[in-house]
DNA sequence: GATATTACACTCACAAATCCGCATTTTCAA
DNA sequence: TTGAAAATGCGGATTTGTGAGTGTAATATC
C-alpha cells in the first residue's frame, strides 16, 4: 500500500490519504509523509495543522495521531482500565473471519469492538448504539443494529423487538458483557430486560463467551440470564487465582485470560 | 469511450461526460477536460460549478472529487458549523413538549439532537445510531432506536426492518435531514435506501419538517423522496433570499430561518 | 545541565487555478 | 427573421497551493 502516486494529486486526496494513512497505522511522521507523497515537509505541516484544526488529528512533535474519536467515548475509554482491555483483546482474538457475531453491550464489549483487526471481514449484530458508532471506522465488518427503548444507563437499546429480531438470527459466536457469574448460580444481571435480551442472544449463537473482570467472578445479582452449562468460553484476567476458575473448568468451559 | 467527441456537443452531454469521467477515474483534472472536450477551461470551471451545485461532485483546486462518497462522517459534521447550527436550533424549537417526533439521520439532524433544550420532555425516534448517543445525555428525552443494516457512510440503519417498524408509529413530527428540495420536483436524496426510509417516515408522521441547507434548495437528487405537499415546514439559513423562498410558500409551506 | 539536532512557524515569492466582467456566439421561440 | 436568453471565450485581477529561507521552539545527546 505504499504505493507511490501520481504527481498530479489534489489537496483535498492528499489529505484524505493522510488520514487513510493514520488510521491504518495509528500514527503519521511529516518526514515519512513527506517523501511518500513528494511534497514538502512544510506543505505536510500545513495539512496537519488544517486536520487538526478540523478536529480529524491530533499533532505532535514529527507527526500526528488519531484524533479523540467524540469526547464521549474518550470518557469511557478512560474509565477502562488495562485488565478491560485485556480481556477485550483476548476475545476479540476469538473471532475468525467470516463469522456472524452477536455483541452485548457495555464498556468491555465497546472495547472489543475497538480492538478488532482490521484485516477481520465479519458481520457483526449489537443492540448497543456505541458500539455501531465505533465499528463504522471498520473497514471490512458489516454492522447490524438491533431497535428498541434506548436504556440510558448501559446504552443498549431493549424491549420485546430486540428479543424478537434476535429469533431470526443464527449466530456463530455471542460475546456477553457485564454480567456477574457464580459456578452454581450461573448467569446473572442486575437488570430484568437485559437478562431477557442476553438470554435471547445466547439462545441464537452456537458459542457463548462471557467476558468477565475479576470482582465479577464467583458473584450474582438479582435476574438468572442462564446456567453455566449455556456458556462455552469465559474471558477473565491474568490474575484470577487457578483456584477460583477451577469450578469453571470442572463445567466444561474453556477459559482464557486477557 | 475515450473517442473524440463531435464537434457540437449539448451543454446537458458535456456535463454527463464528466461525470462518466469521474466516476471511472475517481477524480478529473479542469485541464484534461478542457483540452479532452475542446472547450475553455472557464467553460469546465462553470460546468464543475453547477455540477457542485447539484450535489453531483465535489469541486477542488485543479478539478472535482466524487460527492459525498469519499467525505466521511466525522469530516462532514464539521463542515459549515454556523449555518447547520442555526438551522439545528431553529429546528428544535419546533418540537413540542409531550409530543413524539422522527429524527432523521444526517449531521444537521445530529445538531438538533445536540440542541434540544434540557427541560423539553419527548420521545425521539431515530434510525441514526449517533442521534441516539447523543440524546443518551438528555435527562428527560426518550429514544427509540430503529434496528437494520447499518449505512457506515451515512451512519443511519437501513433495509426492510426499518421500514417496518416505522409503519407502528403514529408520530407527531417529522424532522427530515439531507435532502434536496425542488420547488417542482420536491424532496429527493442521492441514496435510494435512504429515500424509502424518508418517505416511509413522512407517511407516518402528522407534520414533516424538512432542514435544508442554503445550498441543498432548488436542487434535486437522483432518488425521488416525496412531492413537495407532503411537506408541512421548510427550515433554512438566514441569508436566503426571499425570492428563493417564494415557491415554497406559494405552496404552502411554513418557512422558519435559522 | 549544556549543546547539537530536529521540528516548527512565519514570511516571501512564484506559478497555477480561479473568479469576474464583458463581448461574442449560439439557441430557441415568437 | 428577429429578439431575448443562455452559453461560451477572452483578458484581467484575485485567490490558492506550494516551496524556500530564516529564526524560534522542542527534543535528543552527551
Amino acid at each position: 500500500m505504499q504505493s507511490q502516486e501520481p504527481k498530479g494529486m489534489f489537496t483535498a486526496e492528499r489529505r484524505q490519504f493522510i488520514l487513510a494513512m493514520l488510521k491504518r497505522d495509528g500514527k503519521v511522521l511529516s518526514s515519512e509523509l513527506s517523501t511518500a507523497l513528494s511534497v514538502s515537509e512544510d506543505t505536510i505541516r500545513r495539512d496537519l495543522r488544517d486536520l487538526a484544526e478540523a478536529g480529524l488529528l491530533q499533532r505532535v512533535h514529527g507527526g500526528a495521531l488519531p484524533g479523540l474519536p467524540t469526547a464521549n467515548y474518550a470518557a469511557r475509554q478512560q474509565q477502562a482500565p488495562q485488565a478491560k482491555e485485556a480481556i477485550a483483546r483476548a476475545a476479540a482474538g476469538l473471532i475468525r473471519s467470516g463469522q456472524v457475531v452477536l455483541l452485548d453491550g457495555g464498556t468491555t464489549t465497546l472495547q472489543v469492538a475497538q480492538q478488532l483487526p482490521r484485516a477481520l471481514q465479519a458481520t457483526v449484530i449489537t443492540h448497543c448504539p456505541p458500539i455501531a458508532v465505533a465499528l463504522a471506522e471498520h473497514p471490512q465488518v458489516e454492522v447490524i443494529v438491533l431497535g428498541g427503548r434506548l436504556d440510558k444507563h448501559s446504552m443498549v437499546t431493549v424491549g420485546a423487538s430486540v428479543v424478537e429480531a434476535l429469533r431470526l438470527v443464527r449466530a456463530d459466536l455471542c460475546l456477553l458483557g457485564v454480567c456477574s457469574v457464580h459456578p452454581e448460580l450461573g448467569l446473572s444481571g442486575p437488570n430484568l430486560e437485559e437478562a431477557h435480551i442476553k438470554r435471547a442472544m445466547i439462545a441464537s449463537a452456537a458459542e457463548v463467551v462471557a467476558l468477565v473482570s475479576a470482582e465479577k467472578l464467583g458473584t450474582a445479582a438479582p435476574y438468572i440470564v442462564g446456567a453455566l452449562s449455556e456458556l462455552t468460553h469465559l474471558v477473565t484476567e491474568q490474575t484470577v487465582p487457578e483456584a477460583v476458575l477451577a469450578p469453571y473448568r470442572a463445567a466444561g468451559l474453556t477459559i482464557v485470560r486477557g
